[in-house]
DNA sequence: TAACTCAATCTACTCATGGTAACTTTCGCA
DNA sequence: TGCGAAAGTTACCATGAGTAGATTGAGTTA
């Protein structure tokens, strides 16, 4: 898997990066010049499409990282404020919109993945392994989906994302679970674990850069699919060892 | 374990708690005044002490959530913003402080929890539950740590609060695998990993409400020791009735 | 064709907040 | 007693979310 060559891991230079966004916006905002009046512009085809400003928060969000204001999302639109607000409604809003389009392809990425493995474990792993890829290439898009909202508003927006990856992943334990006869209702509890363990070995993976790909898969894969438990030798979780478990 | 009387899982009504933070600060902070003049007041006692801006800090944001400001915070302890900010640097380095000593109390009751454990998967719930259980009984402080910064410099401090409480994890599994004689490069995915999965299944549950505290600690502790993979022997949980149909 | 209405848009603002500059007062010490 | 450093304060700046109200083009009616 070809990581895409940004040198430094995180966009470390958020502040410095700032500038450009400026600047790039400055050059892609043709319509817009501090003397061009007030008022709707001629031609009827500027009816703003919501789509439109979509694609244009997700092109510069990617170009210069999650920490974009909303102004300059407009202005990379080509839009002005309040055209931007009356579209999408608010920040959290369009954390919302983009976390679903973002999540559907993720999905997709995932279902393909899955769709090549053999076994169970080998689903698990390409599922993992999809995950961190497409993660992995949209490094800025992840980070505002995840954390790029306001912070008066926090609790209803840590878990948007979260909430869009981890439904469709509850209902897939839920239905596996309820199929084999377990009990089905670990199933909510289950895929939030699931996709906060995800994303945090994404983030500090990102940041740190320790392991390949392959290696962080592997080690997830290993966690998420045997546990903490005593290994497969086992048949009985009462012949566990008697050394200690995690402590502090 | 009690909860918190807190009506209202989350601090869904930061905006309007806003409001009271001044009211409560204006009442506590009455070394300021409008006409006070400036100057260093009199008095030798009146050299600040970071440990009590800290408590400062965690006594507003226990009372009025995680969207505190620093000016605010600097009100309660009784000083101007300036001073705040000489003592503690800015936001983020609040944030890793308060991160770090949260963490200790944490662990401090992880270990306390741990100790009585008889058995290894015993020992694993009681980490849980004590994960839990603090984590619940500060919700603000808590989300003030996972997420109180600033949104330019997320990628670092995203993990802030995670790194305190996974590096010491780290070791732990660290030299739990090298004792039993597997892989211990595992250790640090790992930790993260659990650590996030531990961060959404309570951001989740403290929104939801769902789930009794013993049965989200009971699904979490099945998933993180059995893993997704196949049952070696069926525990009492997963025995349980699975008349569930799938909903939805 | 001229007036009317309305939707789409813009400019220009408010407000909140992180962070800083520059000034002011007290204390300890020679 | 005088003076420098320490500890504070007020007042400010910069940025960015979100909004108010003015402005204009385009159908629509007479």
């Amino acid at each position: 898997m070809p990581l895409d060559p940004t040198p430094t891991p995180f966009p470390a230079d958020h502040r410095a990066a700032v500038q450009p966004v400026h600047e790039r916006v400055r050059r892609v905002a043709t319509r817009r010049s501090p003397g061009r009046p007030a008022g709707r512009p001629a031609g009827s085809s500027t009816v703003t499409d919501r789509e439109q400003l979509l694609e244009a928060a997700e092109r510069l969000i990617r170009a210069v990282g999650p920490g974009v204001s909303m102004e300059a999302i407009a202005m990379e639109a080509g839009v002005s404020k309040p055209v931007l607000y009356h579209h999408v409604g608010n920040r959290d809003a369009l954390i919302e919109a983009l976390s679903s389009r973002h999540v559907a392809r993720i999905n997709q990425a995932i279902d393909a993945a899955v769709g090549e493995a053999t076994d169970s474990r080998g689903a698990v792993r390409q599922f993992v392994a999809a995950f961190f890829q497409v993660i992995d290439r949209d490094r800025h898009l992840f980070l505002f989906l995840a954390a790029g909202g306001a912070q008066d508003t926090w609790p209803e927006r840590a878990l948007l994302f979260a909430d869009h990856s981890a439904r469709p992943l509850a209902e897939a334990l839920r239905q596996q679970r309820t199929a084999e006869g377990t009990d089905p209702s670990v199933a909510d509890a289950w895929a939030y674990g699931l996709i906060g363990l995800l994303h945090f070995v994404t983030l500090w993976w990102i940041r740190e850069r320790a392991l390949t790909t392959d290696q962080v898969v592997d080690h997830v894969v290993e966690l998420v699919w045997s546990g903490l438990g005593p290994k497969h030798v086992a048949t009985e979780q009462t012949r566990i060892k008697q050394s200690r478990p995690p402590r502090k």
